[in-house]
RNA sequence: GUGGGUGUAGCUCAGUUGGUUAGAGCACCAGUUUGUGGCACUGGGGGUCGUGGGUUCGAUUCCCAUCACCCACCCCA
């Protein structure tokens, strides 16, 4: 048997409705919002990636499918939402032309990273991002929609914010930081000595203990904004505050992936297991130039739709729909004609099959439908349709054209 | 990439200290009611015991390999 490849699935009963309706829900509160769809395509030159996610990063470096296509060119399959876009966005000469363009997306992005429960290789994610826009606003508008999403959807979440700074601070703090962490190096863990060249920041996020209590002391980054950095990032708080949204400030927040800058936002569920983050994002001021467009602001989140399929509350559903069957082979013409009329409006189930009328009740109340319509033998004699209501258990005869 | 766990019916799992036809519950189909759903009872269909190799007179059971899934590290949505 041909299986599908690790890491990867089918996306079908029961979890596909659950999927639609994510993906619906969050469409649609992104148009309320300003945004509009965009798609772009999934496979993508290498180097974009290389350039936009960071080299550095796991990502890029090691999880990415990448190969040499039929006419020589190293390309990737899309490990993330944001680089295709902002590719897209110059391109069509957006940057140039100026003002400010709101786009959202979904489909699936491909890492080969190795499985675990919220981790597989391709997933899908929803995402928006916003372009031309440089006021701290809209990073909060940002959370704000994802709030709505995630409350929409009935889904529990944590926030947690931090801010990254920018060319002007961040690079003077990571200094500072890296300076520290040479001072206690000897005591720390293995993967954190490693962690200091790579990524020191991440070093901050450490889950071994005996590490946890020598960087207690750290520098912190939100204590070392330039002027402007800590405007926006108190703004945004007191935006959050006054809105009366609960949030986590945590210094060791970081997006794994380079094009970050100031604002960065993570949404964590404690029901899922270990990968707990269900959407993240930031501000990214520094990308679009990065890839050979106009220098222009930008901010923009992704949320990861396999991760919340569990987490969302379906709305109840009642009765609905019709099912027709047969208890004389000769009826099924008669059948086949008013399952098209009814299909204009309504979901019709035809049974193909003679059975009894107990059997055919049976299988329209196990299939929710909520109007069982038989023709037995009677009913052939007379060009009559039996009609029985499931929810109401009222039931009667008409004529088959004048069934409705 | 590292570590641990699990693969037996459509699903959830039992089982064989190695020995004729491998079981249960749920689900499915039929009947009890020759035309009345959700319940109950009775019967029925359905399995290369993940795959390949080894040991053995004999392997679903023991050994090795492999694949897949699950969980954690790492990383991240």
């Amino acid at each position: 048997m041909i299986q599908a490849l690790r890491g990867m699935k089918d996306i079908m009963s029961p979890e596909n409705e659950r999927f639609v309706y994510i993906v619906d829900t969050a469409s649609e509160i992104a148009k309320r919002y300003g945004y509009e769809y965009i798609e772009t395509p999934l496979l993508e030159e290498t180097a974009l990636f290389k350039r936009s996610v960071g080299e550095s990063s796991d990502i890029v470096g090691k999880e990415m499918y990448q190969f040499i296509d039929k006419g020589g060119h190293d390309v990737s399959l899309r490990p993330e939402g944001t680089a295709g876009i902002v590719r897209a966005f110059i391109q069509s000469k957006l940057d140039k032309k100026g003002g400010v363009h709101r786009f959202y997306y979904h489909g699936p992005m491909f890492r080969y990273e190795r499985p675990q429960k919220g981790r597989l290789r391709e997933f899908h994610q929803f995402g928006c991002e916003s372009f031309g826009e440089d006021s701290v606003y809209e990073d909060f508008n940002i959370i704000l929609m994802i709030k709505d999403i995630f409350d929409a959807l009935g889904i529990g979440y944590s926030i947690k914010i931090n801010s990254l700074g920018c060319p002007e601070c961040m690079p003077g703090y990571r200094e500072q930081l890296i300076e520290h962490l040479h001072d206690i190096k000897d005591g720390l863990c293995e993967d954190c000595n490693r962690r200091i060249e790579t990524n020191p920041i991440r070093v901050l996020d450490c889950k071994n203990e005996t590490c946890r209590t020598l960087l207690a002391d750290s520098p912190v980054i939100v204590q070392n904004l330039c002027e402007a950095c800590d405007s926006d990032f108190g703004t945004l708080t007191s935006m959050l505050d006054s809105h009366g949204i609960e949030y986590e400030l945590d210094p060791k927040l970081v997006r794994g992936l380079d094009y970050y800058t100031r604002t960065a936002f993570e949404f964590v569920s404690g029901e899922i297991g270990a990968q707990s983050a269900i959407a993240g994002g930031g501000r990214y001021n520094r990308l679009v130039e990065f890839l050979g467009g106009k220098p222009t602001p930008a901010v923009g989140f992704a949320l990861g739709i396999e991760r919340i399929i569990e987490l969302v509350k379906l709305p109840e559903k009642g009765r609905s729909g019709v099912y027709l069957g047969v208890m004389e082979p000769e009826a099924i013409g008669t059948i086949l004609k008013i399952a098209h009329k009814k299909r204009a409006e309504e979901r019709v189930y035809v049974e193909y099959k003679k059975r009894s009328l107990k059997a055919h009740l049976k299988a329209a109340d196990r299939m929710g439908a909520k109007i069982c319509a038989v023709i037995g033998e009677e009913e052939l004699q007379n060009s009559e349709i039996w009609v029985k209501d499931l929810e109401t258990k009222e039931e009667r005869r008409v004529g088959v054209d004048r069934f409705e």
